[in-house]
DNA sequence: GCTTGATATGTTATACTATTACAGATAGCA
DNA sequence: TGCTATCTGTAATAGTATAACATATCAAGC
């Protein structure tokens, strides 16, 4: 669940994650257009969150878009429908590494790189003290900042 | 530890949390001026998280500041020893409800009344999970969205 | 009490993040 | 083809946060 931190394959990374893409906006009658399947390759193209105005820079060398609506509509696209997440720590968006299924994230933040792993945070506890109080919760953030074993390496 | 979710003497958490506030500041060689002090009132004052300019526009009125860093100034002083804390997913401020002991706060935070109240987390999946990633974690942002008992109710 | 150094405040300007609003273009379907 | 919904282009503006630097205040040691 922590690739980001692990050297891998990333173009296998990159592969499926626009097949899955490609293939959920087929099975929805969702519209993946230029600017939403440029937007999800540019988070997918590594393992770090990206600000919209970063995103909307590389748009407009590509002719893509001027404005910030732009970026933010396609954001929201993928957002919406589970290809990407915003972390709320950074105000900035990253790509779904495991889209499709119904799941909580959780990220771990690397504070000196900016990469980001998502993984599980299976919180249990949380859910039941929510449910005790009477609280019915629709939406959850789970982020953790500190530093990743790479630069915690360097560091040393 | 959902407080802010059952009616009660509020009174009692502002007495008891700018006591503890002035003991820490004293325990610790802290000072607590006009503005930090006045910002943690306001904060206190209820269980809603707040905007830095909504201080901003109360401070104003009072002749305690003018200008945004007066307000991320005192707030930047309120999170950093603890009796307040931003809820990343609003941009907004909220009063600690048990500061001083060294804690992992969670949120739930309810989009209809935005009252929050705060939890306990036992991220205990996550930590493992960072540690068996070699992630150390600085800090943690654990927000649930969703709708309050309250809120719930008048729906219904 | 006075000096000194550290900390806090006042203020201007600006950077960064996000949305509203409306006009125009395009896609998919009757 | 024409209708309708959806997407895009663009301008304007709202909302959040910080940098930089001058001034003021505090607290400790002389």
């Amino acid at each position: 669940m922590t690739r980001a931190f692990d050297s891998h394959d990333h173009t296998h990374c990159e592969k499926t994650g626009l097949a899955e893409l490609e293939r959920h906006c087929a099975d929805n009658k969702l519209r993946l257009t230029p600017v939403r399947r440029r937007v999800f390759e540019i988070l997918q193209s590594q393992h770090k969150a990206m600000g919209a105005y970063d995103i909307l820079e590389i748009l407009q060398k590509e002719g893509l878009g001027s404005q910030p609506p732009v970026a933010y509509r396609a954001l929201d696209f993928l957002v919406g429908n589970g290809f990407a997440h915003k972390i709320e720590g950074l105000n900035a968006f990253i790509a779904c590494s495991h889209p499709g299924d119904n799941h909580i994230p959780a990220f771990l933040i690397c504070r000196k790189c900016a990469r980001v792993a998502e993984t599980d945070p299976q919180t249990n506890a949380l859910r039941r003290q929510a449910s005790d109080a009477g609280f019915s919760i629709e939406h959850t953030v789970v982020e953790a900042m500190g530093v990743c074993p790479d630069c915690s390496e360097t560091a040393a």
